[in-house]
DNA sequence: ACATCTCTGGAACGCCGTTCCATCCTGGGG
DNA sequence: CCCCAGGATGGAACGGCGTTCCAGAGATGT
């Protein structure tokens, strides 16, 4: 069983999400598949390469574009990097730290097309789909930082609960909103949130084209869904 | 002259600036404060506590509301933490990867308190503070990272020239958007766009009170401007 | 059979964050 | 005035990291 790049970006992958981006070793990674360091680097240049590999290989086929229309693309688009991040927030970390990846270009890509076809005018098409990838790129970071701080295994519930918690234990001087807004925090749905913020920044497009906004809808649209698109 | 926690942090201030994140390491900061990396550690407990505080010198004061309308008084917090970030790269890294940063609990606050004087509706209210808070952060976190990618040095429009040629090199068949959008990325100006998403996401707040949305405006507002609050 | 070239894996290098500890300095009690 | 406890210092050392180096194993073509 020789080495090769798919066996050790599959390793890579392994480790990063059991361990987190700090299990993600070229000596731990030596030592499940049974080599040595120096044998990896014949198939990878070095640990970027390797992080950006894995990140391309989550990511594939995340930001594929669908038929619908282009608010739903969109939605679609940002939800599935939404999803690979869920499961994978070492790829947060990764897609807000590396520029010049190909999965960040390819984003960048699916949604500046879509929002060309919401007939947003050039000039400020540019400007609009830059913030949609911004905020979904600043999500992804804080997601990514989220699971980064807890240890393996925590429940996502518990998580929320503790920070709620924390929240309410502030200074009522200094944090009367954060406060205040602590038993959202406590039940919301990451998810959710994260589409009414898709939806929020949509909204600010229609604006763009003169088109009187219909508010935007708070429930999950009809995409594909179910968690996951990726991998 | 003794070593104290501001002679510390200013000191890790100055390397971050001048070397990047890669070049703040407790035997630089040693040699630079001519003492012993273990001193140090009598007034810091460990790295990490160390860029936050150096975050926490940087950013205070930069989330501090002003008089205004909420819509303005929102672009200010958000030009600071730009200007911030602007200047001192680092930061938008470390807002982006580490939570529970006080820096962080502060603009949110911010953000959080102004939106709802906005008047949305408190449930879509945390959504929409909680939306401008995450492109706020992918802007940082962008930057950040297109400042650690770069020597130290280098011009900015150099820079976006460099990049808008790959756009332009790109596969056709692939990236039509980016390439049609290369000669517009060579000469935007990174603070007007992200002020134009800041007026994107405010468009999209004003249609969830139900007033009807004018037009985010494109120009630079009335605030303190002048690149850098910070320091 | 041999020479060649790909590929392996373990040792070694330099740097990192952090810990340890001998030592210095200073100020308050005898 | 001495002394000494404890805060503060700084250099050495530890374990771990990414990366490089290199001796050699295995296949391949002649």
């Amino acid at each position: 069983m020789g080495l090769s790049r798919e066996r050790i970006v599959g390793a890579a992958i392994e480790l990063l999400d059991t361990d987190g981006e700090r299990g993600l070793t070229f000596r731990a990674l030596a030592a499940r598949l049974k080599t040595g360091a120096g044998a990896i680097y014949w198939h990878v240049t070095n640990k970027d390469e390797l992080l950006i590999a894995a990140t391309e290989a989550i990511l594939t086929g995340a930001a594929r574009p669908r038929a619908g229309t282009p608010e739903d693309t969109l939605r679609a688009i940002a939800l599935g990097v939404f999803d690979a991040v869920d499961e994978h927030p070492w790829v947060g970390t990764q897609l807000t730290r590396m520029q010049a990846q190909p999965a960040l270009l390819r984003l960048s890509e699916s949604i500046g097309r879509q929002v060309q076809l919401l007939g947003v005018p050039s000039a400020a098409g540019f400007d609009a789909a830059t913030a949609l990838l911004n905020y979904v790129l600043g999500v992804a970071g804080q997601n990514a930082a989220l699971a980064g701080s807890i240890e393996p295994g925590t429940i996502r519930g518990e998580v929320l609960g503790t920070m709620a918690a924390e929240w309410e234990a502030l200074d009522p001087e200094e944090f009367p909103y954060l406060r205040s807004v602590a038993p959202q925090l406590r039940d919301h749905d990451d998810r959710d949130q994260f589409l009414a913020g898709v939806d929020l920044v949509l909204a600010g497009m229609a604006t763009l084209r003169g088109v009187p906004a219909d508010p935007p809808r708070r429930a999950r649209p009809d995409v594909p869904s179910g968690h996951g698109p990726s991998q």
